[in-house]
Order: structure tokens, then sequence, then C-alpha cells
DNA sequence: AACTATTTATAAGA
DNA sequence: TTCTTATAAATAGTT
């Protein structure tokens, strides 16, 4: 994808092997993203460099990913497991599996996934539960919206007596110097009555508006993310 | 890159979903193992599908790209990876131990309890999984009972048959009774003709009531093809 | 760091 | 699923 074709082999002109590297290990994490969202899946991605340097990408946290892996079946590695069954067969080792599976079958029947082997009772008992914990987390959104609703008032309401007390000020000198400049000081003033009084007219609708700012920014999640990941690790040496 | 531009979020089409994600981590696994090539870089790519399928490219062993992360100071996290080295309380039991406690935290949070460390998109994405899952539990509690329903409906065509052959032997015998005793025979059979003509006539009201019954439990939530999970599964590879 | 000419990846359709 | 193809993206070489 270039102005030439390349053929996959090490790069041996160290400074485009390092130019290629930024770019190609960009465009990795970005496509390491782009799966994990699209297909709702759990990608982890690391990378070193020749240098040594560390770079990654986890949809989730990289622990997590790194633990399913290693508790996963079909991982490729299967180290010191050897050892372990000509020597001890570690029961805890068989109980803590035989747990994990338990608990990532019951994961996928809640996400709906491999209800075959259920019965109708164990169905409605399962729905039953989903129910529950749906309305469980509505509540939680609503509780967190709420609180949020709360901060912006009191927050709002710390910006009205500033203002309150800004336009005392402002009155107070106006009229000072009305008193002491007579009609002349009307049109050297900067500040016009009416653009005060426009202020204290928008107290309610500024309240309006915030709750409705508040409430639109947190449900709509299409918000790009600070990308925080080539930014700072662009410059490796 | 495709014949349309698609905005990066989840695909919702189940189908569409499976086959972008084929062909985009066959792409991200790809990309892994050239910039690990062309760059001389170590990169691990670990992929788990939604369905739990593990995908992996490791431009060397996996285990050694892992150990590696997990004693890199720069690693988003230190696991306890030094304890490990010290003493040897099996890495494998941590790994397990940490799998563990998550699903069993993630479990929590999908019956509505520990909410409290979720912010509100997580919330959000939680919230639409109980949905999905919801969902997926009445399509399949609808498909169990159509089942039943229609092993009901067989059965009892079976039984309608059985009846048809028993009241024509039924018929029979008392023809031929008549016939051999006269108007005698009538008085002393237990089996009036009535019944047997009533059973008859009752045959397409039970096939009626049986169907209402039966789909009056879940005519109640909204109905969906009876879509088939394992097919879906065993066409991930 | 930008800029393109090209190569690649892939979305949609068959 | 696999193949095809039009189009979007990535990126090699250049400025």
């Amino acid at each position: 994808m270039g102005r030439g074709k390349i053929e996959i082999k090490k790069i041996e002109n160290i400074n485009s092997r390092q130019v290629t590297f930024s770019k190609r290990r960009a465009g990795l994490l970005k496509k390491a993203r782009e799966l994990a969202v699209l297909c709702d899946a759990e990608v982890g991605v690391i990378v070193f460099s020749s240098t040594g340097k560390l770079y990654e990408f986890a949809s989730t946290r990289m622990v997590q990913i790194l633990a399913r892996y290693n508790t996963n079946p079909e991982s490729s590695k299967l180290i010191q497991s050897e050892n372990e069954t000509e020597n001890e067969p570690q029961p805890q080792v068989n109980a803590l599996k035989s747990e994990v599976a338990n608990l990532q079958l019951v994961q996928r029947q809640m996400t709906g996934k491999e209800l075959g082997g259920l019965n109708f009772l164990e169905l409605q008992h399962l729905e039953h539960q989903l129910h529950e914990g749906l309305l469980a987390v509505k509540d939680r959104k609503e509780q967190l919206l709420l609180e949020q609703l709360e901060k912006s008032k009191l927050q709002e309401q710390k910006v009205v007596l500033e203002n309150e007390a800004l336009r005392e000020q402002v009155e107070e000198y106006r009229s000072r110097l009305y008193r002491e400049n007579g009609l002349l000081g009307r049109k050297n003033s900067g500040v016009s009555s009416s653009t005060v009084c426009d202020c204290r007219s928008e107290r309610d609708a500024i309240s309006d508006t915030s709750l409705r700012l508040g409430l639109s920014v947190d449900i709509c999640h299409k918000k790009k993310k600070p990308k925080t990941e080539s930014t700072s690790n662009d410059s490796e040496v």
C-alpha cells in the first residue's frame, strides 16, 4: 500500500524501519480497536519495538484479557502444565478450572447464548434474573443522572449568586458614575443597563438548558476518544 | 474500505457482524505478522470473539511475550508475577483466581449488584447486554413451547388415529353382536353408540383448545423467528 | 510531518 | 461460506 510494493521481510535500513514501525504500529492498534468495537470482541495487542519500547491496545483491561487467555483451553501455551499432571494433580487448579468454566457458561447464558441446556423453569428463572438486573441498572443510571443534575444545579446556584453580587457592584458603580458625572457618564459607559437585565431574565432558561445539555452529552456515546495511544508514544527514540 | 464507508460502532446485524469479524480478524493478524517481520518487533495479539472463541498471533512464543509484558515497567498494570518467580505459587493458579474474581464481579453486576464502579457508558452497555439476553431467553422459551405444542399435537393425532381404529373395532363388534344376538345384545353392551359418536365430534375442538392454551403463555411478549443458536456458533471458523 | 501514487483491506452483493 | 468487485484505507516512497 504505497508508492511501491514491498516484500514482507525485515527492513534493513534502520531509519525507514523506524518510520514504517511508527506508521504500521498506529495502523495495527487502530485496526484492533475497530475490530473490538465493530464485532463486540475482546482484543489485546502487545508490541515491543526492536528498541524494547512497549506499545499496547486493550479493548478492556489488559489483565482481564490475559487472565482469560491463560485460562482458555484453546490457548496455545502449555508451559509447565505437563509437570503438574505428572507430579501433583493440583486439586486447587482443577477446582478453579471448573469454577471458571461454570461461571463462563452462566455468563454466556445470561447474554442469551447456549440456552439449549435449560428447561422451561430454568429459563423463567433466568428471565426473572435478567429482568431484575435490568431494572437495577436502569435505577443506577437514573441515580447517576440525578446526582449529576444536583451537582449542576448547585453549580448554577453558585454562579447565580455570583451574578447577583456582580450585578449589585455594577449597579453601584453605575449609580456612582451617574452621580459624579451627571448625564455625561451615560455615553461613555461600556455596560448598558439592558445587558445587565438580560442576564437576570435568562436565569430560568439557563437552568433548563443545562439540564438538557447534561443529559444529551451522556446519552449520546458517539464521542471520539481522546486517542492518547499513539500520540504519547510516537516519539520512540 | 469497501463498497461503502461504515462507522465504527457495534454492528447490530448478527450475521454481518460475524462476517466482518472473520475478515477483519484475518486482516488484523496479518498486519500483526507483517509488523513483526518488517520491523523486527515482538508482537502478540489476542482476540476473543463475542461467542468466546480465541484467536491469536504471536511473533514468538505467546508466553514469552506475556512474561515480558508483565515485567515491563511501562505495562499498564503490574500483576503479581513477582511472587511467582520468588516462590512458586503456580502462575496458573493466580491467573485462574483473577479470572474467577472477574467473572464473579461481572455476574454480580449483571444481576444488578455492585454497580457503583460503573460509569454511565458502562451502565448503558450493560443494560443493552441484559436487554439482548432477555430477548434471547424469551425467544428460547417461545421455541420450547412451540416444540412442546408440536409434540402435543402429534401425540393427539396418534391418539385420534387410535381412537378411529378402536371405534371401528367397536362398531364392528357391535354389528356382529347385533347380528348374532339380535335385539338382546343391545341391553348388555357397556358402550353406547352415543358415547362413541361424542368422541368423534369433539376432535377438532380439542385441537383448538390445546393450541390456544399453549400459545397464551408466550403470546404476551414480542415474537421473533425461531433462530437456531448453534448454527451461528458453528460458522465461527 | 505532509503529500500522493499505489497497494491493500474490506463492505456489499452474488 | 466463498468469490467478486467497487470503494475506502493504509502506507511506501518522496518532498
